[in-house]
DNA sequence: TTATTAATTGTTATAGTATAACATTTATGA
DNA sequence: TCATAAATGTTATACTATAACAATTAATAA
């Protein structure tokens, strides 16, 4: 089964209440596939698989973590497997890195052209992480970077905290 | 000797310009020094040394660069050895960690009552890295997050790229 | 001072994260 | 089909961090 009906704290609910996450993957799995085709990139099983375990649900995933399922299914799965299967998928757009965790998820609005770095709200009690569209962020970080003559090729913004729903107890 | 006098690419120029990097050491040391006593923490040899070493310069340090030269001084030196160091420096907001490097650098304005978490620029060139206030941006993600009702508890915010020095070549 | 307790450091082992290097297989296009 | 490039297999190892328990040192009370 791909996503248990009954709702638990530690599963998912978005701001506009709870969801069927079967949607999020098959949205994923979709815009991933039309993504690497129009790039003439090759979303091969491995990397289709690695990407799908790291939308199992909303939380960060480390390498192991999926490497662990993935050896379920290929008696040859190795940690360079899953590295390698990550490498694209970050280079693809498709993946973040959550550095404050070393770990990985999946991006729910992947950029056509460029690859966009993200800015993420993460629970620390249910642990989901949730990605903004922060180009305000983007653009004052920008400019006190200017300010000081440095030019930014690539940003790294997580908060951790308490999601509504964590807050309540 | 502490510091070299001939100024290379790699070493570090502030906004200001050029710099006594003497200065930064002996500050941090007496900051820290003064904030542990006012606050009953007990800034052992130990936790002292590795300050001193987390700000020979202005770069980002591994733990175990850390040990490799804190083995030199103490035959004892081990990998808990210097990440208790740690943990106690960070803990008093001496020190912050930069998640995107899993490196620790020195705080150059220590809070006297809260431990703040940092944002900063950071070279990918040189590898110097200079921590911005930026209260602004700190403000602006709280909004972010308020509006999806997450309570952030604290903040990474990292931007890679090139600093003014570096830009020139 | 001395005994008691708490904090710090020593020591060994191991867990967790990531990459190097080279061999083999699979896909692609001439 | 053959040559080439891309992807995967395989083994080993480097790097980062913590667990667990012993010994030592510092702080505090008796
Ligand atoms: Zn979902
Ligand atoms: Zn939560
Ligand atoms: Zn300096
Ligand atoms: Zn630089």
């Amino acid at each position: 089964m791909i996503h248990s009906k009954k709702t638990t704290k530690r599963d998912w609910v978005g701001s506009a209440g709870s969801h069927d996450h079967r949607v999020c993957i098959v949205d994923a799995l979709d815009k991933a596939a039309a993504l690497c085709s129009q790039r003439g990139a090759r979303l091969t099983q491995i990397r289709r698989r690695v990407l799908e375990l790291i939308w199992s649900n909303h939380r960060p995933i480390g390498a192991y973590s999926i490497l662990e399922v993935l050896k379920k299914e290929r008696t040859n799965a190795a940690p360079p497997t899953v590295y390698r299967a990550l490498d694209f998928l970050l280079k693809q757009g498709l993946v973040h890195r959550i550095q404050s965790q070393n770990a990985f998820i999946g991006c729910p609005n992947p950029d056509p052209n460029l690859q966009h770095t993200g800015t993420f709200l993460i629970c620390t009690d249910c642990g989901n992480a949730v990605e903004l569209e922060e180009t305000k962020i983007d653009r004052l970080l920008e400019i006190s970077a200017s300010n000081q003559g440095f030019v930014i090729e690539s940003r790294t913004i997580e908060a951790a905290g308490l999601c509504t729903d964590c807050q309540v107890n």
